[in-house]
DNA sequence: TGTACATCAGTGAACGCGCGTTCACTGATGTAC
DNA sequence: TGTACATCAGTGAACGCGCGTTCACTGATGTAC
């Protein structure tokens, strides 16, 4: 065969698709604890023995699975903040932390699988560090364009000092921050990365909390609130409005 | 028998909050969701059967655990606001913030039971709302009094206008926040309930993100970064420094 | 205080179920000459 | 183009395990008279 693409690999690929697909599916049903392989299987058509020549064995498919989850939510981060011209970095913050949103309640199970309880007995490997850091690496880059461009220049409101650029932050956060701002937003000073972190926690709190139904009865549908505290926390951030 | 108590109620009792224990050291080792009523039994040297007496099936008792967890946070929360006095709104805001972290180191699993990703096919009864507020109102609480006593007023800077106090929300926001503050707060603005509840999501995605590993290598140890943080929410909710 | 009866805790066997993983196998697909 | 061999996907049976829940039972504790 030729074209670097037999029959079998073409096939192979295909349903190595489908057993994850289907494995989404009843991490939605069931939660991330109990994907069973032979209910996949099952579902399949399949038998249970056959998984075993594409995931060799259940925490494999569950690594699979998680590595996809941060994959799928970077990439939205990426392409909506993409959509928006480097120039306009508040309302890159603003497509940013609406496309981490959209993705989480548009998956809520994929979303609890990697930033819910962890699995118990579940440890992660290694290969899904990078997939993990890849939505990070998005607001990182916003906060370096607008650094960069002087759309990143102060506190939360007109007349108000520019408070993040001479805040000085206690050890070991200085150093903390500082590491991580060189890792996704080279440049920018401690005290500006550290308020960006700040908001990102803020951001999967509110996140967390709408899916798992802390809201219910209170700021439940959670729309208004979201967006409301999104620009709240991009003028906490710095972002000129 | 007298005195309220024979002998039998006070055997049931005791196994009660035995059975309680050891399902709580066993959500450390599993997980909710694999919480098994025979693995509990038999760590108490008891036949599974006999746990019925006791609790109706495994939901009553993840319930029961539930419900222990809210009252546990809730009582540690209310303990360390109730240790600093009322006038001093802003040691309160930081005593309670750090008592909900702490339980929550202290008892990961508890944690990840009612703030983690749902137990999949468990409904949480109506039981489990009055002591899932318990925490929220604490903070609630010390938002209360510090309005009234004045220390709640701004901004979050020396020399900014007074900003939560005029703010105006969108609805249904504005709705929502004044319900919320009419429940745990009576008489505090909508605006400045809602910039409690960017603090509170806050203050919980930064602890998740803490205990569900978000943070190894970047954060790790986070206690810097997490009284920092409490500090710039303070400032941010408008409690005067 | 003593007896007769009712309540309740705990037992042990059973029902019916699902799980992850291994293994020897058949038969189809791909490769080398 | 044709044949011989190697690779691989999928099968079906089995191993050993654990689970929640029900049920008829024994024996101890509590209650009423």
């Amino acid at each position: 065969m030729s074209a670097s693409q037999t029959a079998r690999d073409r096939a192979r690929a295909e349903l190595t698709g489908e057993i994850k697909a289907e494995a989404r599916r009843q991490l939605a049903a069931a939660g991330a604890a109990q994907l069973s392989l032979r209910a996949v299987a099952r579902e399949l058509g399949m038998v249970s023995s056959a998984l075993y020549r594409y995931f060799p064995s259940r925490d494999d498919l569950l690594t699979a699975l998680i590595i996809d989850a941060y994959d799928a939510l970077g990439e939205q981060a990426e392409r909506a903040v993409a959509a928006v011209s480097p120039g306009r970095g508040r309302d890159r913050w603003r497509a940013c932390c609406h496309a981490v949103r959209d993705w989480a309640v548009a998956h809520p199970h994929e979303y609890a699988l990697i930033y819910g309880s962890p699995v118990p007995g579940y440890q992660a490997p290694i290969q899904t560090v990078a997939p993990a850091a890849r939505a990070a690496a998005v607001i990182g880059g916003v906060l370096h364009d607008a650094w960069a461009t002087g759309e990143l220049t102060a506190g939360t409101r007109p007349g108000e000092p520019p408070a993040p650029r001479s805040e000085t932050l206690p050890e070991p956060l200085a150093g903390q921050a500082g590491l991580v701002a060189a890792a996704i937003a080279p440049g920018v000073p401690a005290a500006v990365m550290a308020r960006g972190l700040v908001a990102w926690t803020q951001l999967f709190g509110m996140i967390s909390f709408e899916l798992f139904g802390q809201f219910v009865g209170s700021l439940e549908p959670a729309a208004a609130f979201f967006a409301w505290t999104v620009d709240q926390m991009a003028d906490y951030a710095g972002l000129r409005a």
